[in-house]
DNA sequence: CGGGCAATTGAAGGGAATCAAGGCCGGTGG
DNA sequence: CCACCGGCCTTGATTCCCTTCAATTGCCCG
């Protein structure tokens, strides 16, 4: 089972919720706003390296991440691991094991993490009384299947240097757009093992790989984590376009 | 855009839906029977090899499959493909482009298809008037979440056999569960170039593959199709453990 | 009967995995 | 204070899985 720390519990109201401020993220009508307040139970602060949530289980939890970074894996029995997606504030965990009978994948924090809790049994209620709400769940899960769909496409057909620029261009995007602190430098809090079992290569390789697009001024590699340089030139090696997103989250 | 061929338009009444008879699929409320009727706007029928829905799209439909096969797909600039999913029997198609801007994948036809075809536009009313089938549209889309996690897994942790082993299994299983045809021996009517483009191998590579699993005698192929012989040595192959759902569908 | 698509097979080359080893750095304990 | 250790990054050498190139067959169709 999950290694939780808790650390506190009920902290941030859902009415100064700091996302909320975010251009990123739609508002909520006053309604709504009510309704999540309650529909949130507390808060959940896990530590770097601790297990979310895991596979097989059936007793999981809906959250949002309030902060840090964290992410979602599969492995095999042999313990061959592939990461799926990143989570990062605003994103919802635990749609599937809540929606389905049990888990089918595991979720670890990547860094100190802050998660909203939420009441699972409550979420048909969200459905009956907030449409508005409902269709944003439907909205956030058909979001998850077109980032999955692009990695897939990342995984069948770009070659390994695709691949990483891919997928550093679009973690960067990303983290970018949930920053409180606009301007400042964003850096990826994952090691080269992550970036690895994501693209589905060997650490070597992909070892090999960064030092091109480091070599190429692309990215640098810091200390614990990765800065990107030059994200449209990391977009242009993958042949892809961007996201265009008006995201609506949760919290 | 999508190169239709109408060949007639509304004639299976939601209330003597053929798929509804399935143990596969959920029942409806007499309510919601009521509203989906009136939500579907009629019937499309397409030949094999036609383009349902096209990337970049903006005014996309929303369908269900009445019968047929399709598979959704990503393309690179250079062409090179990626096929995402297979669409069977009750498969709901346009979801990401109705929700979004535009479709960022396609769909094709893999043999006749004929689709319900509904008013995007009744989408909201269905989320305020009907929570139970709000919640369904949620279901469907984590679903589909569910099964790119698991190619995504594929794609980048498994070997080719075992690839090629977990997709023809996986494909198995969902065609059997949408047969209208107890019994009959399930027949997947695709190339070897669509196996190619869902495994990310080459079309040559994938040939060799599907020769050791014919040589094991696990499938054999058909003119212009294969058949599984052995699905449980397949999955076992794949170190796959297989789906276990209750599906929800639409029509 | 020519032409195109799908399957098949051989041969050669390359991209990525694997094996192996070394450096850097922070933490820990004697 | 410094030796030891483990995690992470790095690099070289070798192996092999898979791609690419190339060519043949069989079949359906106009």
């Amino acid at each position: 089972m999950a290694t939780f720390k808790k650390r506190q519990s009920k902290q941030t109201p859902c009415q100064q919720c700091p996302l909320r401020a975010l251009d990123h993220f739609r508002d909520f009508t006053p309604e709504e706003l009510e309704f999540v307040s309650h529909f949130k139970m507390g808060e959940l602060a896990v530590d770097a390296g601790a297990t979310i949530l895991s596979e097989g289980a059936n007793s999981a939890h809906l959250f949002t991440v309030l902060s840090g970074w964290g992410f979602r894996y599969k492995m095999l029995d042999d313990g061959r691991r592939q990461i799926l997606n990143y989570m990062m504030p605003g994103d919802l965990i635990g749609l599937q094991g809540t929606l389905m009978h049990e888990m089918q994948h595991s979720v670890e924090a990547l860094s100190p993490v802050t998660l909203c809790v939420f009441e699972r049994d409550k979420l048909h209620k969200l459905f009956a009384n907030h449409p508005g709400l409902g269709y944003d769940m439907t909205w956030i899960a058909a979001q998850e299947e077109r980032i999955l769909d692009e990695n897939l496409l990342s995984l069948g057909r770009r070659s390994a240097l695709e691949r990483a620029a891919y997928l550093l261009a679009f973690l960067y995007r990303r983290a970018e757009a949930t920053s409180l602190f606009e301007g400042q430098r964003v850096s990826l809090p994952i090691t080269q093992q992550h970036i690895a079992d994501t693209l589905g290569l060997s650490i070597v390789h992909t070892n090999r790989t960064l030092r091109k697009l480091a070599d190429r001024k692309l990215i640098r590699w810091a200390e614990r984590g990765c800065d990107i340089l030059d994200d449209k030139g990391l977009a242009q090696i993958a042949g892809w376009s961007g996201i265009q997103e008006i995201e609506r989250p949760f919290v």
